[in-house]
DNA sequence: TAATATACGGAGGCATCCTCCGTTTATCAA
DNA sequence: TTGATAAACGGAGGATGCCTCCGTATATTA
């Protein structure tokens, strides 16, 4: 969402959306790959900017941690409305489900980041854990409403069991195992 | 290949194990106030002793954040002896999970720190693991056999009863609120 | 007390953090 | 178009941290 402040300013200029966006992308491949700590000069130089815009549009590690997560989680949002256009629900919610694996990458950081700096924005919390309930919700009723699973699993508890998933591999190279255990669980929820 | 020549070792120097525990005193205030990534320049600074020394008693920072963690362990298995002889037992149990706030500090910090070099000594897990479960075995049982609390919690759950408390705090200033946590946790173990 | 094994400190080379500021450029009014 | 200027850019630079290396100091042993 744009947000208008009351000063008529100028028109934002376009090299500064652009690097904004790239600087996103490259925080979130970096990130990714080599966690929390990575250094923010290899954002900036995967990005192709020079330190001082990133630092320019992300003040602080924790903003720029923010900034990727919100995204983050606005895609898998997107992505669910996307999904809950396909023929077979209970593989679209597994889809998204799967999807989420590359999120807690970022959200591991993040709790960490926010942790730290002790300033953990609650808004974000708020918004992230509404757009996720609602995601699940989406794609989890239409696969209850075709019989395909058991109707006795609220969004919420799916949600917890997930992090949890997440959470309890703690070793390097978790993925696999994580991809593994959503797929077992989805299984699971399986109406015989 | 020369062999190497068993030779009767000298005693060690004295410098040298006092400057250990220097250090290990020192890393452990650090680590508790400033978190992982507490700069080992600083721990040598507030020890007393060059950086050099630091890096030779301890070659990693995770070979540092065993030691203390190890010996936050004894320290906490030596307290259960000690307040198992209070009059007292339940508040004896109290105190003795009180004092646990403190190591989570420490164990928090060397969780990720092992997780990050992958090798996690699974020696050390097992070992403080079976000096944690025998410590509370040894306050709560005494408190069952006077009829104070309830007999069916075995101490394993009591410990991850604990450790779910402590992790489910997220912010910063979580001490008070885990303390708190513990004596309602504690007073629900009574019998009326 | 002398010989020597052992430990000590910290300089130095490299990486990262973050700030500051001179330079470049996109926008907008004329 | 063009010139003025607000806005963004890049990266040098000072501070700090990591870790290694080695000349110096000292505890132990004979």
């Amino acid at each position: 969402m744009e947000q208008k402040i009351e000063k008529a300013s100028r028109k934002p200029r376009v090299d500064s959306i652009r690097n904004r966006e790239r600087l996103l992308d490259a925080a979130t491949e970096i990130f990714s790959a080599g966690g929390t700590q990575a250094s923010l000069e290899a954002v900036a130089r995967r990005a192709g900017v020079g330190i001082g815009t990133l630092y320019r549009h992300f003040p602080t590690r924790e903003a720029l941690f923010e900034a990727v997560y919100r995204h983050e989680v606005d895609l898998l949002g997107d992505l669910a409305e996307q999904l809950a256009g396909d023929n077979e629900p209970v593989e679209g919610l597994k889809k998204w489900l799967q999807a989420n694996v590359r999120l807690v990458a970022a959200k591991k950081g993040m709790i960490e980041a926010l942790q730290l700096a002790a300033h953990g924005s609650s808004e974000l919390k708020a918004y992230s854990y509404e757009r996720m309930i609602g995601a699940i919700r989406l794609l989890l009723d239409r696969a209850v409403a075709r019989g395909d699973v058991r109707d006795d699993v609220p969004p919420e508890d799916l949600l917890r069991t997930l992090v949890g998933i997440y959470y309890s591999q703690g070793t390097t190279d978790w993925q696999p195992t994580a991809l593994r255990m959503v797929d077992v669980f989805v299984d699971g929820l399986r109406k015989r």
